[in-house]
This record gives C-alpha cells, sequence and structure tokens, in this order.
DNA sequence: TCATTTAAATTACATTGCGTAATTTAGTTT
DNA sequence: AAACTAAATTACGCAATGTAATTTAAATGA
C-alpha cells in the first residue's frame, strides 16, 4: 500500500472488519466484541482514526454516562477498483473502503488475450479514476473476477472454452503491470462471496455458501470469515452436479434455452431485455433449474454444513428471487438423519455485484483479519517474515 | 489438564505439532518451519522439554558445527483414551502422548442408553487402565467417537436408530462425570480424520478429506491442520449422494448384503471373518460401491478441493485398500473444466483406528495449536478470555 | 595435536503490545 | 449543583518476542 507505511496488524484488521460489518459499534462494544481490554480498543481505534481509516460521530441518544462514539469507516481515504470479466464485456466499479460505488461502467471487449484485458483494463480504470477525480495514489489494489478454474498451481488459469488464449497464464503479474497497483485474481465465485461476506446479506453470517450463478454454476466459500479457496483456488465449484452435455442451471444454459425460443441474446446482460417476451421458456427454466439447485442445497450442506446459503451471481435479480422462492417451497430430504438443509436466501446486490466483488478483494486482503494467519507473534513491525510453508521437515 | 498448570500457548503447540508430525526436527528447523527465531524457539523448546513432554537426542550423524539435537514426543508423560462405540460392542484404546497404544480391547454392550454407555466406558477404561499401570492423574482427557450427527445446536446428538436413547443426548457431562476427566464427543467421521491426521496418511497434508466408511458413511474434513466441524458440527457427511432406501457403500449396507447371501453377521466386526465365504457378494459389493465413491470423490473435489482424499473406518483394511485400488483406476470426469479429482489412499491404520481416532481428540485439544483461535495477543496469561462470538454489535 | 571453522543452541538486553488499575470526560439523575 | 454512570484515556507493569553477542560441540586442517 503506498499510503499506509506498514501493513495492518491482525487487531488493528478486527477492529476494521467489525466497524464494516456492524453497524454503530463503540470502543466499548468492539472491546466486549474481540475480548481485548477497553483500554487497548481505545489505543488501537485512536491509531486507525489517526491513520484517517475511521471516523467517529458522537451519539447523544440519551442514556447515562458520557456518551457512546460510534465509528464508521471514513469515507474517500483509500480506493479499491474490481473488474469483472465476462464473454463480450465487462464492468469495473471504483469503490472506496466505506463501501460507496464511487464509479461503475459497462465495457466492451472484443477480443480475450492477456494483452487486450490488460490494455481494457487499464483505460477504463483510468477512465473511471479521472470520472470521479480519484488519485492513483489513493488506489491501494485491484480486484480483478474471472469466469474458470485455477491449475493444480492454484495460481494459472484454466480458462473456458471462450477464452482460450488465457489458458495457463497468471493474470496478477499481467495486471499488476497494466494497472501499477497490486492486484488480486480469482474466480468469480469467490469474488461474489466475499463481496456478498462485505456488503451483502454474508455481512450477518460467519460461515456460509454463495452459490453463483454465471454463464456457469460457481460458488464460493466463507468458512469463518475467510475466503476458503481451497489448495489449488478451486474449491466451491457448484456445477459438478450438472454434465456439461446436459440441462443444466447456468446463465449459458439460460441464453441457450432462450435462443431456441427464438430470442437474440448475445451475454447474460441481455437477458434481462428479452425474457419478458418468453416467459413461458423462461418459467419452464426457473422450474427445473430450482429443482436442479435443490440438490446443490443438499450436497452443500452436507459437505460446508453452513449457517446458511447465497444465491446470486450475474442472472437478473429476479430470476435469482424466483429460484429461491421455488428452493424455499421445496421439501427437501435432509443431507443425512436428522439434519435439516440449509436455508437460502437471494442477493440484493444487484447488476454491480460483480464488480463489487472483484474490488473488494484487494479490501479484504489489506484490511481485513481474514487474510492474516495465525502467528501468535507479539511484534507486528521488525519481524522475520519468511516462515516456509509447513512441511515435513 | 491436571498436570500441567496452564494451557499450552500458540507457539508451544506449534512446536508440539511440528515434532509430532514431523521426523527428527531440531530446534533449528522448528525456527526455520514456524519464523520464529533460533532464540525465541531455543527457549519454547527448553520449557517443554522441562515440562517433559518434550525429549530429545543428539544426531552424531557427521557434519560439521555442533550436533543437531533430535525432539522427539516424550514417552509415559500423558495419557490419552479413546472410546469408540458400534453397535453391539466398543473398542477402547490408552494411547500416550507419543502415539503408542499401550492398553486396547473390545467390549459388548447389549443396551445403548447414556447412563449404559457411562457405565460401560468407565469400567473398561478403569480396566484398561490399571492393566498398564497408568495412574489417572496422568490421564488428560477421554475423546468419545459416536455414530450420528448433531443437532442444530451443535452438542445434542441426531442418533441413529440404533441408539434412539441417545437422541438429543449431549453426551459430553454424561461421559465426563463418569470418566472424571475432560471429554470430547464427535462423530466417527471427524475423529478418524483427526486420528488419520494425528497418526495415518493425513500426516504428510494440511487439507484432505476423509470418508468414512462405518455403519453408514461418513467423513471428516481437515482444512490447514484443523478439524473443520461446521457450524452445527455436521460437514463431511459423503453419505449424502446415496438415499437410505438404496444400495450405499456403507457398512450397514454390506452387513446386509452379507446376509442375504446367508452369512451371520451381527455387527462390521464379524465382516472379517466370514467374508471368505461369500467372495461373490463381496466382490459384486465392492465394484458396486467403489462406483458410488467415485462420486463422493468427484464432489469432494468440487467443494473441498483437498490435496488428498482418505479413505478408511471400520471396514476391513482389505476392503479399503480394494476400494481405493478400484477408485483409482476409474477414469473420473473432473468436476469442473480442466481440474483434476483429488487422489486417493486407503488409511493404513487398521482396526484400532477408530478408538485411536477417539484418543486423538483431546490429544488435539490440548496439544494442538488447531484448537485455538487466532488472537493476535502478546499474553497468554492472565488475558480475560470471554470474547463474545463475533455478531452484529 | 591443537587452532580454526562451522552450525546449533543459549544468553543478555531491547522492544512491542496488551492488561490492570486509576483517572478523566461528558453526559443523566436526583 | 452534587451524585451517579458509562465511555474513553492514561500510567504503569509484564510477558513474549526479536536482535545481537556468546557459548557449545562437533569437523577440519596445518
Amino acid at each position: 500500500m503506498s499510503f499506509l507505511e506498514l501493513p495492518l496488524t491482525y487487531n488493528e484488521r478486527q477492529v476494521i472488519e467489525l466497524v464494516f460489518r456492524g453497524d454503530q459499534v463503540s470502543r466499548a462494544d468492539l472491546a466486549a466484541l474481540t475480548g481485548l481490554t477497553g483500554a487497548t480498543m481505545s489505543r488501537l481505534v485512536t491509531r486507525l482514526v489517526d491513520l484517517g481509516l475511521l471516523s467517529e460521530s458522537v451519539d447523544r441518544s440519551g442514556t447515562i454516562g458520557q456518551p457512546r462514539r460510534h465509528l464508521s469507516i471514513a469515507p474517500g481515504k483509500a480506493y479499491s477498483v474490481g473488474v469483472n470479466f465476462m464473454w463480450h464485456r465487462f464492468d469495473v466499479a471504483l469503490v472506496d473502503l466505506a463501501g460507496k460505488v464511487l464509479a461503475y461502467d459497462v465495457f466492451d471487449v472484443d477480443e480475450v488475450t492477456p494483452d487486450s484485458l490488460a490494455d481494457c483494463a487499464r483505460t477504463s480504470v483510468d477512465t473511471l479514476l479521472k470520472r470521479s477525480r480519484v488519485g492513483r495514489s489513493k488506489l491501494f489494489g485491484a480486484g480483478i473476477s474471472v469466469p474458470g478454474n485455477f491449475a493444480p498451481d492454484g495460481v494459472s488459469l484454466r480458462a473456458h472454452d471462450y477464452f482460450k488464449a488465457l489458458d495457463g497464464i497468471n493474470l496478477v503479474p499481467v495486471f499488476e503491470q497494466a494497472l501499477d497497483t497490486p492486484c488480486a485474481v480469482d474466480t468469480d465465485g469467490a469474488c461474489a462471496a466475499i463481496g456478498e461476506f462485505l456488503h451483502g446479506e454474508g455481512r450477518a453470517y460467519d460461515t456460509f455458501y454463495f452459490i453463483h450463478l454465471g454463464h456457469g454454476v460457481g460458488g464460493g466459500t466463507i468458512i469463518g470469515r475467510r475466503l476458503y479457496r481451497g489448495p489449488h483456488g478451486n474449491a466451491a465449484k457448484s456445477g459438478v452436479l450438472f454434465p456439461y452435455d446436459q440441462p443444466r442451471p447456468s446463465g449459458q444454459d439460460l441464453i441457450q434455452t432462450l435462443r431456441a425460443a427464438g430470442a437474440q441474446v448475445r451475454d447474460i446482460v441481455d437477458i434481462e431485455t428479452v425474457m419478458g417476451n418468453y416467459e413461458e421458456a423462461v418459467d419452464a427454466w426457473i422450474d427445473r433449474s430450482a429443482t436442479q439447485l435443490c440438490e446443490v442445497m443438499r450436497v452443500v450442506t452436507a459437505f460446508i454444513d453452513p449457517e446458511i446459503i447465497v444465491l446470486g451471481g450475474r442472472l437478473p435479480s429476479e430470476l435469482n428471487r424466483r429460484l429461491v422462492g421455488l428452493i424455499q417451497q421445496a421439501k427437501l430430504v435432509g443431507p443425512s438423519r436428522g439434519i435439516p438443509v440449509a436455508s437460502v436466501i437471494a442477493s440484493k446486490l444487484g447488476p454491480k455485484s460483480g464488480a463489487l466483488g472483484a474490488a473488494s478483494l484487494p479490501v479484504f486482503a489489506n484490511f481485513f483479519p481474514g487474510s492474516v494467519g495465525s502467528r501468535h507473534n507479539a511484534y507486528a513491525d521488525g519481524r522475520r517474515n519468511d516462515a516456509r510453508p509447513l512441511v515435513q521437515a
């Protein structure tokens, strides 16, 4: 981070997370929530206020004693951009730490190669920064959401057929060179889960599963307020239950369904405009997909046992809501005796959710404790940071 | 713990874990592995040696410099018992911290109620302690492995039909009263996973999935050297893919298969003795079950993305090996484009694995870092320990 | 043979971040 | 306006780590 000398400590990140996800929290609340003492919390908060990351407002709501001072993330201090790639388009969001979307736009892309993506990203991000008069120095990172999977090395892409030129590429250095800021790349499902965790329904939960319906059927898992990527970055592939050559509850499948019904659909974003004219086809697709997603619900409950399952992605919000409605009505057999299937709710983040989720990656990485390993070590500074991964000695 | 004044700190536990899972580690190795300095490691190890938990041996293998001193877990210092309940029997193991099984025996149980289980546990544990001349004061805990699931509260049991009297019961206080030592209760799948992590194939991995074939089809997930239980304790229910009223790759199903072929089988332990006489039925069962387990492999890879999948449980080791052999031969379609299905290996722990896994629960809880939350706090002692769970303020 | 070299382990001292307890602050209650 | 209350801050102590210097126990080599 250019504007912060040192990375934040674990406890500073805890404070930011609690302020971010909570509402109207005071220092005293934070002390109780973290188990730290009031004295320590006072010091932590003072430092974060001095850094300009937190701001406070006095609450004179009339209880006895010194009034609480509610903390909130300071607006306009630090910015992150998110780039969300689709087939023929991509959308970009510029957000500040407080979660405000300062600028958002959709761009076209014809050719999908590392170079063209880097170009697109650079020009579009520059456009947004200029439009909202945010200086580059205030940008602490960029997140890029891509459809696809990772190779066993956990970093290079196993791309969809539509993105063949990206196969085997590690996009992180590509984007870092183009955007001149630290970049994080993850799957659309993982980005969406992080976005939901920071800004959506997931704010109320520590452990949840996100079913992501984009071109394919993906997902993301938040376990204990951390993104669970898996050793190879390929966790949460909800689509496993549906072979590619058969009907499946994916955006691509819906596009094909609509085309078969005679609609002109180029990409997922076009669905919303045409679906009113093909109600019958959409209804049938929803019914069938809801049934299929019920099996995802059962299996996710069995393997992850989450507090809640959130359904979202790139489909029109109305479709997500209808799918959730049907799933909620279904009487599902639990995954094992006596275990109920987890509840499902629809994401409310809307069409910007993809870019917002991508922009959430750097926020999570730089300001949240979930990206810090548990090193019980009194020294945040001056410590060696070269621990080898835990392997047989 | 009666014999240890204070619970071990996070870094002390790190040392124990690395010594336990590693082989021939020196203080210098541990420093490199943890990222702590040599000075700190020296202090940590000295303390653990003084406590009697570690012992060391000089390695004069001929390299220049002061010889390395290899560390190992001291034998005979601290003991744990594991109780592994089945249908008509249960087996008990007394193990020391170093992993040595000092005593092991199988007992019969006719009635399954909380009281009878407590009675059985008390008398059998007493027997083993006396037989191996281990004083009660050296016992730091007991682990109990039960078939079944947890209620949404995460502690009370949702028992199999065979154990109806246990339904809704929290067994922890029951056993703690009977055994007069801290008790941990978890599902057979979770216990087996922990056991595999400490003593079996899982020693080489940080994140793996354990498929547990007992009466039912269960499992356990180790994520980043911690047991992932799920918010309700019901994670890793591999059986979700197989309805109860259809053939499934469970021990119960194999018992029924053998009975249908004319065999006299009372419980899983009887399978080994009779299976030689019903080869045809066993072969068919193995073939079908291997095919079914291939789907578990695919789904686990999709949702957990583990480094490896380990297959084990209560079936005879030979059957586990044959199942693994067939699964390895199968050409499995990956869960998503470009992602290979995780590899599978058979557990080598043998028939004592259930009791060993159960006995591993207290070891894990008291001596490993995986049971400690990440509180970045310089003070191990004298700290308040009453942090509320992280919820909306 | 014995000084030199090497790597492991230990010791002395400094630094950091948290806890405890006392104090200050800003309001309500009586 | 004095008493009371809860939040926030300050002063001080302590535990655990890091840095740097030192000790230890072996191999090396003149």
